[in-house]
DNA sequence: AATGAATGAGGTTTCATTCAT
DNA sequence: TATGAATGAAACCTCATTCAT
């Protein structure tokens, strides 16, 4: 047991399926070329097998950005329910929601990068119906940190939630197209240099 | 009304400019669905054309891309540079800097969105190698201010400038994304709030 | 009058028409691509007008290729029936019919290359059908020839005249493919080095 | 009839070769019908397949010509070379040559029509500069003999050896376009007619 | 005579998917 | 599990042709 709990997505564990290197493969390609642009032979050559090779692990190339999407959103929901249910004021929570978030683009940035790109153009198929159910229960609960926030005198009280609650979110998700997990940073430090400047903003103060 | 029968100038000419039409209907497609999802024949059909007509007008599918993109990367530096060349103080570039952009998200939604989604993809291709200058162009300007602003005191001493860079530069064009102009905040109003929140964090203040 | 009656296609005469010359500038680029490579805006491009106005003068594509051929054979028959008239002896007709042929390859390069090229794929069609009827009358007049030359001891008894025939006309025609104008030789002198290896041999003889 | 169940592989194997089978059909319709007035979905018809099936053999139309092209003029080369390698005087390293020629004409009779119509113009192509390479090749190889025959007596002291290289080479490819092996007469009989006209002429000898 | 814009048919190519082996 | 070959739909693009101006 590692003191962050982080399991590094690349080591094979001892076999839970091919599927699970083939997913991860498709995320990789879907994240850096789009999900339109890829092209399942794209995937199958970068997996080393033939294209319809892939079709014994999947049912079509939609099926994979689904199991991929849905992975992703599951786990994720798991995180930030597990801050909710802690019941920490509304600074804490905000601090760590981020934080949480920051964790997943670590664990999953090609799932994020993915998600960031096709969830509004997705969101309309009722198979990723899914994706705007997720979408307004993750409104909601910012909305929710923010408007306590506001009631307890914890962040402004000129502050406009809407507004706040769109930057906050796409703040988070969009450093999946850049933070890179290599660098010394972990996922905590680079989400505690982001509150530093979503609090305190980046003004001098007098 | 004219003695040499000329029609006056403000009256729609044989064609201003039907490209120009046909890129705005491109551009909004592309920016909806995605350069890649979108077909050619969507395009024509918004245009009320067919297809293969849009050859007359364009050599390719990228190169309507190509003029979109450059167009209003053209636009854009022009201007950044007239904000630049005023020689403002560092807060007061910055204030000028965002608002500048978001004008440009009011003007160029569907550039800015497409410029969003596909420019990391396309920085690789030689064609499109304008679009990785304009993105070192862009950080050096923004690190330029960051840094003149921290050694004059403007903002904080402790500031990471690379982090804040990032987060003005995602911060500014993801809402492009959500940001619709029909309603009753102008560009320079959404920019005033963007910066409160930027400048002054969301915090309160003791 | 020149002493050979040779007029330069080049030289514009007076105006008998604008299609004269649309059609020369089409057999040109006919006899460079072929002509179902060529493209009707290439040949407007090299006449300096869009495609489009090409129809004003031409029902289609093909019709300009129907005139440029009939136009060809029409005066290809003219001289050889001028030839075949003069009532010569068998080896003086087949050395003007030569000759005749290298000065309508001087005339109509452009037109013998196309004819080359595309007579045995056309000959197929209705509207060419004149095509196969003047190789049938091409062929019916040299084996005249030649059989009259063999019976009458100015050609070699042993002679394969269906092969002598193929020989003569391929090597005449392919002839368009090379020979430009520009040289120093008239079509004369080579159809007299022609005919000096056709009769003579290249061998030497003991 | 084996004891392990093989079939014996006189047998058609699991496939030799569909790409050759393909290229074979190709070659005979670009043949017939010239390269650029083929479709696609011909030479697909022809085979039995659809259309786009020919994209999982090759990448392109023009690369099936490519590959068309150069085995041909590889094979060829590979039959001058032995020919020229073997040391002949003059007049039989003629008759070889011609010979040889036209074996290749009687084993790759599409490959060969092919050249011959669309070598000229393709040999502008960068993709096809071993067609332009081929070509001077094959000038010089004809230029040398006939030069070394006019040398050594063996051919006419008065022989313009530019223009009887060009005849040769006129006549000997030309014949690609009417002859049909499954007359009578082989490759080796056809040679020896031809060479007799060119080396004798058709001029009865006093 | 010529332009500018379009049509419509058809061409080449791509690609997700299938399936016998 | 994977391959090799193919399908079939649809994509991008070409091009001869039309036509109002």
């Amino acid at each position: 047991m590692t003191d962050n709990g982080r399991v590094p997505t690349t080591t094979p564990r001892p076999h839970p399926g091919r599927r699970t290197e083939l997913l991860a493969t498709a995320a990789s390609v879907f994240a850096e070329h789009g999900y339109s642009a890829t092209t399942v032979r794209r995937i199958a050559d970068e997996a080393g097998i033939l294209a319809g090779s892939l079709y014994y692990h999947f049912d079509s190339k939609e099926s994979m950005l689904d199991e991929i999407l849905s992975a992703f959103l599951d786990e994720l929901w798991a995180g930030y329910d597990a801050v909710l249910a802690a019941g920490l004021a509304p600074r804490e929570t905000l601090r760590a929601l981020v934080t949480e978030s920051f964790r997943e683009i670590d664990r999953h940035r090609a799932a994020v990068a993915i998600y960031q790109r096709e969830a509004r153009h997705l969101a309309g198929h009722p198979r990723f119906g899914y994706l705007a159910a997720s979408q307004e229960r993750f409104e909601r609960m910012w909305l929710k940190v923010l408007r306590r926030g506001v009631a307890e005198h914890a962040f402004r009280a000129d502050l406009d939630v809407r507004l706040a609650y769109r930057f906050l979110r796409d703040t988070v998700w969009v450093a999946a197209s850049w933070y890179r997990p290599d660098g010394t940073h972990g996922p905590e430090e680079i989400a505690e240099q982001y509150l530093s400047i979503v609090l305190e903003g980046i003004a001098l103060r007098e």
